[in-house]
DNA sequence: CGGTTATTTGAATTGGATCAATTTCTGTGG
DNA sequence: CCACAGAAATTGATCCAATTCAAATAACCG
């Protein structure tokens, strides 16, 4: 079973992981492309990732896709719906995948009875909160270039967390329209936006591989902020 | 002290607002425009809000801001800064503002022994990882006057559910500088998009005082989401 | 091989940004 | 109470960014 992602905060301890597994259960396997449930969904589950790559949206009124998190294994997924009746997000897989349904009890088990696992989980909720917030300034307040191009080394940060290397090149099952709905722009403009990167040397995209060309030009560039470390010696 | 915000779970029991009243500790206010806390300072604490309004912000690196969330009175504020060691975002006070500084020994000590409300914070998260996903989607995914009058909507009923009235008009103190950043857009722009729902006939905004001219029309057409009910059986 | 999905490019159009200038509005001190 | 300075709101003009529509090519699969 797979922990990494939540193991990297630095106050995890040996008894934790196990509290951590009690959130576990029945395993699905999914097809690419294939939705695992739909943004209003009733009684929503909450989903733990073992393999593949999920993305999960919302959708406006006029029927356009906004990606709001794109997962990968280790994480666990759909817990924003863990206070609706309906589901908030749609969640689909971007490759074959394989998930653990994770059922409420269990969380009602950690929140009761592993208080430092539960501080965890909540602290990790901050972070995705931040996360969304760093979205939010990206769409909101750069330009389409700069955008993909953040997108790409965010999510080459976090493939490298679940499979680190050395290289500077990473495999994504992404579509440029999944690229589009989740920088906020059209299909088009996506291909036009790589088609930018490409150009000035940065990286390149061709059928799923992701390739730096120069990865300090395109940090440089596209501005990201560091990552900072983690404070958890309150819990 | 004012609890009504996380009251409005329906889970919250008695002995909860107690244990949620240990979330507060001294008192510090600020005058409009004043900054409380700078995005990257050290050490950041966690806030309640007891009076006026306050404005969250995260800074793209050539200073553009993007505001990410607006505050009303009985808020928690800053707690996604609560697993780093630097502020995450910058909040400062859209109007004159009282806010209780909350220890971090305080969140440890809901933790440790009070898991349900421990459970409600979490929820609580979750909510507002939706609100964010929404947010995304209204900036990522709406043209500009209607990702303004979603924004007024908003805020409209939150303001509803801090002083309930029958009323179609609310007073915020924004500037349209707030309303461009918050939705992603020039200031110019803020105007021309209110300019446009003034001429629609929806809403209009003179001085601070929202009048919503045709609620349901301005609904229909910002097409924003019904807010669903909170599940908190599984606590 | 034909049907589907993904990528790429062009041309026309719209949306939004920027620059610039004017008009309120607000708070302050005399 | 008025004068003034600074902030906020409004409008016009111009330019650039991004969308839409359209169409061609490429890759993929049964």
């Amino acid at each position: 079973m797979q922990t990494a992602r939540f193991a990297s905060f630095s106050s995890f301890l040996d008894g934790d992981a196990e509290a951590f597994n009690l959130l576990s259960g029945p395993v699905v396997r999914l097809r690419k492309g294939e939705v695992l449930r739909v943004e209003g969904a009733p009684n929503p589950d909450v989903y733990r990732l073992r393999a593949g790559w999920l993305a999960c949206s919302v959708m406006t009124a006029e029927g356009r896709r906004q990606i709001t998190k794109f997962h990968l294994p280790g994480d666990l997924v759909g817990m924003t719906s863990l206070a609706a009746h309906e589901a908030t997000e749609t969640i689909e897989a971007l490759s074959d995948a394989e998930v653990e349904i994770v059922p409420l009890d269990a969380f009602a088990e950690v929140f009761n009875n592993h208080p430092r696992v539960a501080a965890l989980l909540f602290l990790w909720s901050q972070e995705e909160r931040v996360r969304l917030m760093h979205h939010l300034a990206v769409i909101g307040r750069m330009r389409s270039s700069k955008r993909v191009g953040a997108l790409l080394l965010l999510l080459y940060q976090r493939a490298q967390l679940s499979a680190p290397s050395r290289r500077t090149s990473f495999t994504m099952p992404l579509t440029q329209q999944d690229l589009a709905d989740a920088t906020g722009m059209s299909i088009v403009h996506a291909n036009r936006s790589l088609k930018d990167l490409r150009e000035r040397g940065l990286v390149t995209v061709v059928d799923g591989l992701v390739k730096f060309r120069d990865l300090r030009g395109l940090i440089a560039y596209t501005e990201v902020p560091t990552v900072s470390k983690r404070r958890t010696d309150w819990i």
